[in-house]
DNA sequence: GAGCATCTGATTTTT
DNA sequence: TCAGATGCTC
């Protein structure tokens, strides 16, 4: 952050705001955190107390964050304030109601994997699996459903096909599935806070009351749930303070709703809009670029930012030959800004896919970079953290049938299958827990010979664990180690990431040490802990190296030189956002977003071709890059050259949606000829060091005749019906994103019953994009 | 039930 | 390409 140390006229504003909805249009680099964290600060001025005050981050790290700033300015106070994600709040407060609302007090949390293998069941017992109902799916409709606050019953009166219906069933069985084992996914956790609010009114004006101060960060990025909890949560008083951008939206696939932010103030009438335009981060340049860009928007309230920042150094564009070629070229340039002076540390490397760290981990690597990754496969997710995590989490709640069936032959104790079966049936019996069956069937003797042997090892390994409830994280932990043999199960099982897998095992019981010696909870806290962190809050701050994410990733985050790798159609913007504007605009905001993390300096690359899982393939240059004002940029690319017209790989793939990019309007292209060679010379290339300038004869055709740019890939061949419109997110030029409940007849004019923010309307197909019938 | 071979689908983004 | 799921054999 800039030189800043006084607020600007509106800033100042924002934070002297005194009392009523307010909401803060936060341009990128705006001093937004600065505004919420002295907001705060200047509510505790005026006698606010803290427990009085609850913020609700995007990401844990910024929670984090803003509460060591607050701690910093007003001391140990700060530590009686709610700051945190929806989720880790909605967390707090379930945990202190969960008798209210009929909960477990140890319930679980699952996770994407835990909802995939309860919903696997789900499917494979109404014998969906085969049919086309893909888990993915189904989960994402039953999201959908969540995000919007319907219910399995409206979800099912919605319904009006027999695909709708199977949905609408395996969503009741998903939430009973969920209910019998005393859990909740992600989605639960903000439904069940606002089922709080509707069906225990008293309940819920003891928390209304109780915080008397709310305030949203990111609030672009809310959906319909989160927006009725924080409208529950400031019923009483109204005073909520809310920060967002509406450029910035880039969540609307989960649900983020930017009604919440266009329509703000007709959900909170005297509410008072403030725009924070002067960004206090980026060179002129970078801010000239970026807003460019993000003009060509039509959803946006429309804002421009200014910096008295100078204009900089140009934004560089690179032309590469294919991927290795874009992570030698970004790691060169990361070196020479290295040797002028930068720490890596405030370098980072951006993309739209988490797929694209490959490449730039490799040639990191071989080069002896220093680099971190953020996201992927997070730690949390690893298979050696998630069993013993299931270990633990059945110990407070051993209703676990997920944890259960991911522990109890791991290591191998002779259970499978049909001992399942014999667990399920006294299940289904009215036996609570697959303990309680189990340690059943031992007793019984139904069980014979490695599965007796492993269930009572099983069973008595419980009992061991369960006989110490009170002793200390660390101790525990030592404990299951030492019972399980897991440590012995991982050598027999592991080849050459043994050692991974095993300091992973380390670092698990570390961080259960340092948090119970922190004296932040026992257990269940520790367990809430580690289901809503992810890799983004595990940053090491220290250390000097560069950071590899995801353009999502990157938000709330800022560096002095950037770079976003893989500027091509089809990557960025996404391939899966060509045949839908509103999704294009999405994209666009994401690059908009990447664009505006840096302060100094930003480099774009593209690669000619890239390999994919499936083949390697040619791209066009995103045609984000066309909109950044020529002037601005300096483009390290190829003399032009003539090659032959563009040609379509030979191979007869099938051309379905999501489709290779080349697929999408052609206006700029590389020949396959230019491609055979160039990919011949990269494998040939062996050992030895790999000279850019090989690749300086990369060319492209600029406007080929006849196959304009378009923006349809294949709008055509979707036919999506009233058959599978119910639960989707659609778009409505005047009443913004919703959710369609309910669809009578077909094609455009299918009629729609859709809830928009605050209010359910008719609409006829036509008038709405987003998946809904045909646009 | 364990271990191996084969197959398949996934890569959009994440709390 | 690759991990996870499925299927087959012992």
């Amino acid at each position: 952050m800039a030189t800043a140390y006084s607020l600007n006229e509106a800033q100042q504003q924002a934070v002297d705001h005194a009392q009523g909805a307010a909401l803060v249009i936060a341009g990128a680099g705006s001093g937004k955190t600065r505004v919420l964290t002295a907001r705060i600060e200047a509510l505790l001025d005026r006698g606010v107390p803290p427990e009085s005050i609850l913020a609700f981050t995007f990401t844990n790290r910024a929670a984090k964050e803003m509460r060591e700033r607050i701690e910093k300015a007003v001391g140990p106070d700060a530590k009686r304030l709610w700051v945190g994600t929806f989720h880790a709040t909605a967390v707090r407060l379930l945990r202190r109601e969960c008798a209210t609302l009929g909960l477990p007090a140890g319930f679980s949390i699952y996770d994407r994997e835990d909802q995939e293998s309860l919903l696997r069941g789900i499917l494979k017992e109404l014998g969906l699996s085969d049919a086309g109902f893909k888990v993915g799916v189904v989960l994402g409709r039953i999201s959908d459903c969540k995000n919007a606050l319907v219910s399995p019953d409206e979800c099912e009166r919605a319904a009006m096909t027999p695909f709708d219906r199977s949905v609408a069933q395996c969503y009741r069985k998903y939430q009973a599935g969920l209910r019998g084992a005393g859990a909740l996914d992600f989605d639960d956790l903000i439904a069940e806070s606002v089922r709080l609010f509707l069906e225990h009114p008293q309940a819920g004006e003891r928390w209304s009351r109780r915080f008397s101060q709310i305030l949203v960060d990111e609030y672009q990025d809310t959906n319909h749930a989160q927006f009725r909890l924080v409208q529950a949560l400031a019923a009483v008083h109204g005073n909520l303070f809310v920060v967002g951008d509406d450029d910035q939206s880039i969540y609307g696939w989960r649900g983020a709703d930017l009604a919440n932010v266009l329509d703000f103030e007709r959900a909170f009438p005297g509410a008072v809009t403030i725009r924070l335009e002067q960004n206090y981060r980026s060179t002129r340049n970078i801010l000239d670029a970026a807003n460019a860009v993000v003009a060509n928007n039509q959803a946006r309230k429309g804002k421009t930012l200014w910096s008295e920042r100078e204009a900089g150094a140009l934004i560089r564009f690179s032309l590469c030959a294919d991927e290795a070629d874009e992570a030698r070229r970004i790691r060169r340039f990361l070196e020479a800004k290295v040797s002028l002076g930068r720490r890596l540390r405030d370098c980072a490397v951006l993309y739209r896919t988490n797929a694209q760290s490959r490449s730039l981990e490799t040639e990191l690597r071989s080069a002896g970079m220093a680099y971190e990754i953020v996201g992927g496969v997070s730690f949390f997710q690893r298979r050696e953290v998630k069993d013993m995590l299931a270990y633990l989490r059945l110990l407070v709640n051993p209703q676990d049938t997920t944890s259960f069936y991911r522990i109890w032959n791991t290591p191998r104790r002779g259970l499978g299958p049909a001992v399942q079966a014999q667990i399920e049936a006294r299940m289904a019996a009215g036996i609570p827990t697959p303990l309680d069956a189990l340690r059943q069937l031992s007793n019984e003797g139904a069980l014979k010979g490695a599965a007796k042997a492993g269930a009572q090892s099983l069973l008595a390994l419980y009992d061991e664990l369960r006989a110490h409830p009170d002793e200390p994280l660390d101790q525990m932990f030592v404990r299951l180690l030492e019972k399980t043999a897991y440590l012995a199960h991982l050598e027999a099982n592991s080849e050459d990431d043994l050692a991974d897998r095993r300091s992973n095992v380390e670092e698990l019981g570390a961080s259960a040490a340092a948090f119970s010696a922190a004296g932040r909870g026992g257990l269940l806290e520790y367990l809430s802990e580690c289901s809503l962190l992810t890799d983004a809050d595990r940053l090491s701050e220290t250390t000097d190296r560069v950071l590899l994410l995801t353009a999502h990733n990157a938000k709330g985050l800022e560096f002095d030189v950037v770079t976003v790798a893989g500027l091509e159609e089809g990557l960025m913007p996404h391939a899966s956002s060509l045949d839908d504007p509103s999704e294009l605009e999405e994209e666009r905001r994401l690059f908009y977003v990447a664009l505006t993390r840096a302060r100094d300096e930003v480099m774009l690359t593209a690669a000619a071709y890239r390999r994919r899982f499936d083949g390697a393939w040619g791209a066009q240059v995103s045609r984000f890059l066309d909109e950044i004002p020529a002037h601005l940029v300096e483009r390290e690319e190829a003399q032009y050259h003539s090659w032959s017209m563009p040609q379509r790989p030979a191979s007869g793939r099938p051309a379905g949606p999501g489709a290779r990019p080349a697929d999408s309007g052609q206006r700029r292209t590389w020949s396959s000829s230019a491609r055979a060679t160039r990919s011949r010379e990269t494998e040939d290339l062996g050992g030895r060091t790999y000279q850019q300038d090989e690749f300086s004869q990369i060319s492209f055709d600029e406007e080929v005749p006849g196959v304009g740019p378009s923006h349809g890939v294949n709008a055509s061949g979707r036919g999506e019906t009233a058959r599978r419109a119910v639960g989707r997110r659609v778009h409505h030029v005047k009443f913004g994103h919703g959710t369609v409940l309910d669809a009578e007849g077909e094609g455009p004019d299918m009629k729609l019953t859709v809830r928009f923010t605050g209010s359910i309307k008719k609409v006829l197909a036509r008038f709405v994009t987003g998946g809904s019938g045909e646009d």
